[in-house]
DNA sequence: CTTGTGTGGTTGCATCATAAAACCATATGC
DNA sequence: GCATATGGTTTTATGATGCAACCACACAAG
């Protein structure tokens, strides 16, 4: 096989998830949907990427899980892509990504947009490891651990 | 231009971060070397990619200084690879990407490992954003607001 | 010093993915 | 009915990927 290698059966939840949303496009489109863009030429003209591509990603976003498409919503017979909630839930993923970026891009004065708390108008905190019991974790205080045995109900 | 588009001069963090490490391979070579994995074999056989691939993205990192290499360090006159700062940086994003996984993953049994506090024993708990006075915000909660002009010192 | 072996890559193709533009189908406006 | 906008698919060229083979160097044995 000469493919691009699938991180489909990987036991590893990092692969598995750069499986859904680890190309080139796939995080920004998720990140227009979540400024809501819904359409086709929406996210085409506001990412600047060929039609072909944003229509193979939209319909791998779909396979995954990620869009879902809908009917409508204004009336006019075409579709739209909406983020289902597996896709909402990918906001911490962009707000991890955001905050690397601003902590250690080169240029930092290149970016544009600071990402505030809506209420205050102040930028949101760094995202923290922290431990059931609230304790703050660096990466050194965690480890792995093989998964549990998956729990047959009775015997 | 047929090359890939390049995020380089985005104005978007987002885009910028894809740019250094958006592609099938960085994130899990970083996932490797925060596990410890330094050398060049020891890549290569743990994720069981093509060597020259390896040696491209090596590259990449370095050039992007999520890498550094370093000129030995048990005697043998190869090179090593370890993260800097800004590689170790990334801890988030991979922490990030595994809880989605473990979240919405259709075959999370499939998952083999969970990531626990090392001291308890416990997982993590999931990533949170907060509001600099700690208050929890949900993705509705924020906004983008436009980079304050640099500040220029005197006049 | 010559041979062998392991590590750390680079080089050569064959194949796949990506990108730009052209093309097409359906709706909508007039 | 005709023009035009929307939402794609097809075509074609080129870059990226993957595998295998090859090469360079270090080190050890003979």
């Amino acid at each position: 096989m000469v493919k691009r290698t699938s991180f489909e059966g990987d036991s590893c939840p990092i692969a598995r998830s750069l499986e859904a949303l680890g190309d080139w496009w796939s995080l920004l489109i998720i990140r227009e949907a979540l400024f809501g863009v819904r359409r086709f030429g929406e996210f085409q003209s506001k990412l600047g990427m060929a039609k072909n591509i944003l229509s193979t990603r939209l319909r791998s976003l779909v396979d995954h899980g990620i869009l879902a498409t809908a009917p409508a919503s204004d009336g006019s017979a075409y579709q739209e892509y909406v983020l289902t909630p597996k896709g909402r839930g990918t906001f911490p993923i962009l707000v991890a990504l955001r905050q690397w970026s601003e902590a250690f891009d080169d240029h930092p004065e290149e970016i544009a947009t600071i990402l505030v708390d809506r209420e205050k108008g102040r930028p949101v905190k760094k995202l923290e490891m922290r431990a059931e019991d609230g304790r703050l974790l660096s990466p050194a205080d965690t480890t792995l651990k093989p998964r549990p045995a998956p729990r047959r109900r009775s015997a």
